[in-house]
DNA sequence: CCACCAGAGCTC
DNA sequence: AGCTCTGGTGGC
């Protein structure tokens, strides 16, 4: 007797593949499957004796599984069932939940011998701890304690949003803590397959580290911690992107581990679980200047040229003879923020995703999908030769400082594009040692880890909140607010922030704290169902696929399709019933029944 | 005349 | 997403 098994092996469709086996496998194993011309690894399914995706076209010949390669489930019951759910709920089927799950060693035709993993113990209860204060050192030493309530030595998984931070509570642990744990190797490979096995079988039980280390094969860990949880360093590229916290809960509740979560200030949707309040004000240190009455300096080209006030240029120098590193910041990179036409006043949008472009160099750049076009030489829609920029850029403000303080200090450029970085940073760092003034982007606050910052200035905040996406104003109120606290001795730093509209409420949340910020920021998004009230989902079509025939299909099936760009390949939906819309977006993903490409889906939570 | 590389095409 | 097959280009 043969059985027909459903195996999910990596790729872009949603669905299992079946084989023929002599006898039924076990759920979770590995198996050696030949897949188109090649050969490649799958993970046994749900045993089910009909397809698991509706009937297999008469056309495809079953194969046969070649080998089995495991004799326990590698991953364990627990990362299993975690993948399974991270198939429906990130929107990118079990397959490519898989690929980002499991290490790239269990992808070789290696066989290996794993231990059962344990059931997670009956006594325990769970539950939520929330560590929300701007000082990193308080909210560290708050881990430590919880994480040493366990008599057999901590037991569990520290997240952080970057490979510094991890590696900086790491090293700020006792030795008695580290000798249970590890810190998760940051790059893949020979190390990583090391460590991956030693947590597996159960030799080690406490691991530290960034976004790679939150699939770490632990048994029964006892705290699932996730720091700066509202950081964009959770969000990992590629796809599927998934956000690190929304894992590592669901982990947290499989456990029933403790689940711990901290930061300078807590995302939309933890704001709204753990009802927070802020306790923490920057009172005068933080300075709100009318840019409308600054004074105003040219720039070639650009509309409007660039504002740079009189309390910005005192304090930059006041802090710079005093030793200390001035950021000026200006989260625009390129030379101006948008193109228009002269004549007809249509600017230039993305072709992809139909945001503003920035000029960069003699390019246009897309801030939101990344897109690059060549500078057109004439307006699409007039054919008129003027075309004017607007909103000055990083490449604008830099020579304006540098001719400010000529040769009184060094000024520097520094953003997240600059290459052969390591080296770079160390040159800048020495440089700055003892002042000076360095003009950046907000990747530029990194420097108040390494360097004595004792101002910061934000060249255009209303710039930073005005972007065309509904969670601009979080990302400008949350970059202010970091540069407020970040880096030892942010207590005495000045923070000066220009803007058309001093009396806008996001700026005016920063004197109060992030809850007045949440609370009404909560309020507008629920009146505009957005996230974190509603989940959207964006789909990026192939060429190939017809846009209107797929927007009407959905509406037919009840769903409501947003199509803010009629000229874009995006489609945007609200997740409502998430298992139902799965389902209606599951043929797109199926090697059959799809149309050109497979699509893209990314997905906006909070 | 064949080495080498980028793009197309297929996957139960 | 891989992986292999294809056909075009360029080297001698």
């Amino acid at each position: 007797m043969t059985a027909t098994l459903s195996i999910h092996v990596p790729g872009p469709w949603w669905h299992a593949l079946s084989y023929l086996h002599e006898t039924p496998l076990r759920e979770g194993l590995r198996v050696l499957v030949p897949v188109g011309r090649g050969k490649r690894i799958g993970f046994v399914g749900k045993e089910t004796s009909v397809s698991v995706d509706g009937p297999l076209s008469g056309k495809v010949r079953l194969r046969s599984v070649e080998a089995v390669l495991d004799d326990v489930p590698p991953l364990g019951w627990e990362l299993w069932r975690l993948t399974a759910w991270m198939g429906t709920a990130f929107f990118c089927g079990m397959p490519l939940a898989l690929s980002v799950v499991s290490p790239a060693f269990l992808m070789q035709r290696e066989t290996f011998s794993f231990p059962e993993t344990p059931l997670p113990e009956n006594t325990r209860t769970g539950g939520e701890e929330f560590v929300y204060r701007e000082e990193k050192r308080f909210r560290f030493e708050r881990y430590m304690e919880i994480l040493g309530r366990n008599p057999a030595g901590p037991s569990g998984l520290a997240l952080f949003s970057e490979e510094g931070e991890a590696r900086d509570f790491w090293t700020a642990l006792p030795g008695s803590m580290r000798e249970k744990g590890v810190l998760w190797p940051s790059l893949g490979g020979k190390r990583l397959a090391e460590t991956w096995r030693k947590v597996r079988s159960g030799e080690t039980t406490f691991v530290v580290g960034a976004r790679g280390a939150v699939f770490a094969p632990l048994s029964r860990p006892e705290v699932i911690l996730v720091d700066e949880e509202a950081s964009g360093g959770h969000i990992g590229p590629g796809t599927p992107a998934f956000h690190v916290r929304t894992v590592a809960f669901r982990r947290a509740q499989l456990w029933k581990s403790l689940f711990l979560l901290g930061g300078r200030m807590p995302s939309s949707r933890v704001f709204l679980r753990g009802r927070l309040s802020c306790s923490s004000r920057p009172g005068k240190r933080l300075i709100f200047v009318d840019v409308g009455r600054a004074k105003r300096h040219d720039v070639t080209g650009v509309e409007g040229g660039l504002r740079l006030s009189g309390t910005l240029v005192r304090r930059t120098f006041e802090a710079v003879s005093a030793g200390k590193v001035t950021l000026w910041l200006l989260d625009r990179k390129g030379y101006a923020g948008e193109v228009v036409c002269d004549q007809c006043g249509r600017s230039f949008h993305c072709p992809r995703c139909g945001t503003v472009c920035r000029v960069e160099g003699e390019r246009l750049h897309c801030p939101l999908c990344g897109e690059r076009q060549l500078f057109p030489r004439e307006c699409p829609a007039c054919r008129n030769l003027l075309l004017v920029g607007k909103r000055p850029g990083l490449e604008a403000l830099l020579p304006i400082a540098e001719r400010l303080w000529k040769g009184a200090f060094p000024v520097r450029l520094w953003h997240s594009g600059l290459s052969g970085e390591k080296r770079h940073l160390r040159a800048l760092l020495e440089e700055m040692r003892r002042g000076g003034l360095v003009v950046g982007t907000r990747y530029a606050l990194q420097l108040c880890d390494a360097l004595p910052v004792g101002c910061v200035s934000w060249i255009d905040a209303d710039g930073e909140a005005r972007r065309p996406f509904y969670d601009a104003r979080f990302q400008a109120f949350k970059m202010v607010w970091e540069s407020c606290w970040r880096g030892e001795g942010a207590e005495h730093r000045l923070v000066v922030v220009q803007s058309r509209n001093v009396s806008l409420p996001w700026l005016g949340a920063l004197k109060v704290g992030w809850d007045a910020f949440w609370r009404r920021e909560l309020q507008e998004r629920k009146d505009l169902d957005l996230p974190p009230w509603t989940t959207l989902l964006c789909l990026e079509l192939p060429e190939a696929m017809e846009k209107e025939c797929l927007v009407d299909r959905l509406e037919a099936e009840g769903f409501a399709p947003l199509d803010p760009d009629p000229s874009g390949r995006m489609v945007w939906l609200r997740v409502q019933e998430g298992h139902r819309l799965f389902r209606a977006l599951f043929p797109l993903f199926h090697l059959q029944s799809r149309q050109g490409d497979f699509p893209r889906i990314t997905l906006w939570r909070e």
